[in-house]
RNA sequence: GGUCGCUUAGCUCAGCUGGGAGAGCAUCUGCCUUACAAGCAGGAGGUCAUAGGUUCGAACCCUAUAGCGACCACCA
């Protein structure tokens, strides 16, 4: 018992922050609650790479989540913040690929088994670090419901959805132009190309038009080695220029072929020359006019992006290689006009930024409209929402112009596609299980596809596969599904966000989260991206290791608003580091200051009267203040969290601890604790231990270690560990509004003190005499010895009944029905004396100018509220006599 | 080109439905007052990007402009 008060000296977040989290974990607090009577609360945690390593982005997830999940822990909800990694199928492919080549091998020598083998012992092996990192961060998720999205349910999940999905019919297969990554040899979708700006040159080639000697039509490129791949020229149609030459032909250079012109509107005019060469195998946009137009697809590279076998002399070269060849050529033959100085963006893989080349392929694709639509629907009409909502608007835009969905990968590491074709008859089957036979033929000669599922593919039903699904009878999937909140960046809202809703409403009939919270990105010091190239990246953990988690928890919440970026400031992490000393050396005042516990805890059955009301009678004061400020900020804090102002209200409770409990209340307070009198005491202690236990709570999904070390070691917390701990009484009616007002008054009235003194020019450490008036207060204000502690500049208070006893020179300082006098003896203003005999405006006088001219504003004293004009009204007075005040002062020495 | 966001103290940012401009850090002054110098008590520092408009009253609402940033589309 003796041992239970004693805090450690110096505050040191090693001593007890993974000793801490270790106990939670093991005493199953991660856990939801067994009492099935109560409301559920699940989170989902968008699973990081599974050989991630934990950067900020993580650790501003990560933090949110956890604030989210031990507020409604402790709020009484069935909470559970389900963990988990994804495969990563690119990225992780590509790492064992290199690991590979620096063995001298490809994935081909091994083969798709070898491989795979060699994947999981990498994933094994650099798996699972970040969750042993978010676990510094303090994450109350529950670890034995890990998932991996490779793992077997997860796995099932995925087929169930690829077979519905096809039976259905929104699954088919189809020849496109896809984006491909020259270095991983995959497909990949829209969303994973990035583009660049390079240097480049735009090449002008004329062609000659057919059966003219010397008419050519002049078209501009920046690639040239694509040409011999044309089947056309296109202008605009509207283009005066080149009206004339619609529907002649012109020939190709080195290939001496005859191609069209042709007409299109997709042709700009300004640009270049005005004249496309179209190149329908290569590009984009000359594929759907190739389609519009029903041109001719000539292949110039084979499949390993080198030159085919067109014109032999190039066959097998180098791109960069064959276009400089070439461009030599055209200007051998005279084609080549003139060659300009061009920057344009080159589209690059996210991944490996190898150049990404337009290929027309055969792939599976998604039908995403119906589906996108739904997806659409459900936000629009509430059923979703995202916080801040303006990102709702990114969300339509995608969904309202989505492109079918490409998920088929040339990748091993991954979901296989469960479609196996008959090598005999060419039916293709698709089912969960390799069928024995072809279902149409007999054929037993069947082939699975080789390809792999899009990552996302698999994460589009995480909120719910996780729970168990499709196996719809799961308890956890009937318990926690759907889910409440989603946190996530807003760079994945089109990605993930928009194909998880698509994915959950056509599964589950329902939206997978009521809500997503959107949150920015966090820069460095300077604003800049964090970035591995840049080598401008913070580690949370190094940040942890010298402040400890919760100086990292608060720094990346206070002073945000939601969806904004978060710039990094080392500063703040100090003011956090700082905080939590405070809190530390304030619970050691307390603890080494409290009474007996028991005693306290009688005291705690006293105070409360029936329906855990206080009796008025057994407090002074400023414990009416504190606990009135204390059920306010609990509203407060409690309104702001529901409504995600996380940020608001962690600064709140700071502000509370700090400037109300710390700075007044623990000051106020002093004379009280250090009392000999033992019923003083037991008062002190319990409004101290309660206002105190209180303000840990508000802060402990925040800051949660240092609030459960110190909560351990107070009274009144009894054997429950804060972080399960139920969240203060939220009530609506304040018992002791006026006395809050009257504590406020006071502290103005002090404020106000020292703002005559300054103005009068008073030195700070000149003492002064205060005469107050006696009022229905006096009684409090006597007893409240607290407040002539903070009246530091007082050398004496003297109560007088009636203003008769107050000498005629002294200045009033008046705050409501609140009045102080102050002999004017005690307050000479040298300034202010020469500004006034060289007819200069004081400030006192400036302030009432101030005054009069708002209360003459016949609009103010009419329309503002009446508290409002009033406070104008009492200061105006205040000011005019103190003026007052200081003429008859002025009169009587002249 | 389209959409969205930002512009407030020297720096980084708050500021909910319009009612005399806030925090942290930095800076200046005075304090080692027995929880805390990682602290205490004070001070200085802002035409709230610019120009109009609505209102008795605008950092906040409306319109336009400028600078910065993000995303989407296009880039022969």
């Amino acid at each position: 018992m003796e041992n239970k008060h004693k805090l450690a000296e110096k505050f040191n977040p090693k001593d007890f922050e993974d000793k801490l989290y270790e106990n939670w974990e093991k005493k199953g607090y991660f856990k939801p609650s067994n009492d099935k009577s109560k409301e559920t609360y699940c989170v989902m945690m968008p699973p990081p790479n599974v050989t991630g390593k934990l950067h900020m982005g993580h650790a501003l997830d990560c933090t949110l989540q956890d604030i989210l999940v031990r507020y409604k822990r402790m709020r009484g909800y069935r909470t559970l913040w389900l963990p988990g990694s994804d495969h990563a199928a690119i990225s992780t492919e590509m790492k064992v690929v290199q690991k590979l080549k620096s063995e001298g091998k490809t994935k081909q020598d091994l083969g798709r088994e070898k491989f795979l083998e060699e994947t999981w012992d990498w994933t094994h092996k650099y798996g699972g670090i970040i969750q042993k990192q978010q676990r510094k961060l303090g994450c109350s998720c529950d670890w034995d419901r890990n998932r991996f999205t490779l793992d077997d349910g997860m796995s099932d999940a995925v087929l169930e959805q690829f077979i519905k999905l096809y039976e259905k019919g929104l699954i088919y297969k189809g020849k496109r132009m896809v984006n491909w990554c020259t270095s991983c040899n995959t497909s990949i979708s829209d969303a994973e190309v990035e583009y660049k700006e390079e240097p480049s040159h735009l090449w002008h080639i004329r062609y000659k038009i057919t059966g003219t000697e010397d008419e050519y039509i002049e078209v501009a490129t920046t690639r040239p080695e694509t040409m011999l791949g044309d089947t056309a020229v296109a202008v605009h149609p509207k283009d005066k220029r080149y009206k004339h030459l619609v529907g002649k032909t012109c020939i190709l250079p080195i290939m001496n072929k005859e191609i069209p012109i042709i007409a299109d509107e997709f042709v700009e005019m300004e640009f270049g020359t005005g004249c496309v060469k179209i190149t329908p195998a290569h590009d984009m946009n000359d594929y759907q006019a190739g389609l519009r137009h029903n041109l001719e697809i000539i292949e110039v590279f084979d499949e390993n992006f080198k030159m085919g076998d067109l014109v032999p002399e190039y066959k097998g070269m180098e791109l960069k290689e064959a276009r400089e060849k070439i461009v030599e050529k055209l200007k051998e033959i005279g084609a080549l006009v003139k060659t300009e100085e061009y920057t344009h963006n080159v589209a690059k893989c996210e991944r490996c930024k190898s150049t990404i080349e337009p290929k027309i392929s055969e792939q599976w694709f998604v039908s995403m409209k119906d589906l996108a639509k739904r997806a659409a629907d459900a936000v629009r009409n509430g059923e979703t929402r995202f916080i801040p909502q303006r990102y709702e608007k990114q969300y339509f835009h995608w969904l309202d112009n989505i492109q079918d969905w490409c998920i088929s990968r040339q990748l091993w590491w991954g979901h296989r596609i469960p479609a196996y074709y008959c090598e005999d008859c060419g039916e293709i089957i698709v089912s969960k299980k390799s069928p024995e036979k072809c279902t149409k033929c007999g054929s037993k000669n069947l082939k699975q596809d080789p390809d792999t599922l899009d990552t996302w593919f698999s994460s589009a039903l995480w909120p719910f596969s996780t729970l168990g699904w499709p196996n719809e009878n799961s308890e956890d999937y009937k318990e926690f599904y759907p889910t409440q909140t989603l946190v996530t960046g807003f760079d994945i809202i089109t990605f993930w966000i928009s194909r998880m809703m698509t994915q959950g409403l056509e599964f589950t009939n329902q939206v997978p989260f009521k809500d997503v919270l959107v949150h920015g990105i966090v820069r460095d010091n300077l604003g800049r991206k964090m970035s591995k190239t840049l080598g401008n990246g913070i580690d949370p953990l190094d940040v942890i290791e010298e402040h400890g988690t919760d100086a990292l928890r608060f720094s990346l919440l206070s002073g945000t608003t939601m969806g904004n970026d978060i710039r990094f400031m080392p500063e703040k992490v100090e003011q956090a580091s700082n905080f939590a000393n405070k809190i530390w050396n304030a619970a050691k005042f307390i603890t080494m200051n409290l009474a007996d516990d028991e005693k306290v805890k009688e005291f705690e059955l006293e105070v409360f009267e029936k329906n855990h009301k206080y009796n008025p009678n057994l407090l002074k004061i400023e414990d009416k203040w504190i606990l009135n400020k204390l059920d306010k900020l609990i509203a407060d804090v409690t309104k702001n969290i529901d409504n995600y102002d996380l940020g608001i209200a962690l600064d709140k409770i700071y502000s509370f601890i700090w400037n109300e409990f710390c700075d007044w209340y623990i000051e106020m307070v002093k004379p009280r604790i250090y009392s000999e009198d033992e019923e003083t005491k037991i008062e002190v202690s319990y409004v101290l231990n309660h206002v105190f236990t209180s303000s840990l709570k508000l802060l402990h999904p925040f800051m949660p270690f240092v609030t459960s070390e110190i909560y351990s070691k107070l009274i009144c917390s009894g054997t429950t560990d804060l972080m399960i701990s139920s969240w203060p009484n939220i009530i609506e009616e304040f018992a002791f509004e006026e006395e809050e007002q009257t504590v406020e008054k006071l502290k103005k009235l002090i404020a106000e003190i020292r703002n005559v003194r300054t103005k009068m020019n008073v030195h700070p450490s000149k003492k002064s005499k205060l005469l107050i008036i006696s009022s229905k207060l006096d009684k409090e204000l006597k007893e409240s010895e607290g407040f002539l502690i903070k009246l530091g500049f007082a050398n004496e208070i003297v109560f007088v009944k009636n203003e008769k006893e107050i000498p005629q020179n002294a200045v009033s300082i008046v705050v409501d029905d609140l009045k102080v006098f102050i002999p004017f003896e005690e307050l000479v203003d040298i300034e202010e004396e020469i500004k006034r005999l060289k007819g200069e405006k004081t400030k006192l006088e400036a302030e009432v100018l101030r005054g009069e001219k708002m209360l003459s504003n016949p609009g103010f004293v009419n329309k503002a509220p009446e508290k409002k004009v009033n406070e104008e009204k009492t200061k105006l007075e205040n000011y005019k006599q103190m003026l007052i005040n200081v003429e008859e002062r002025l009169n009587s020495l002249t």
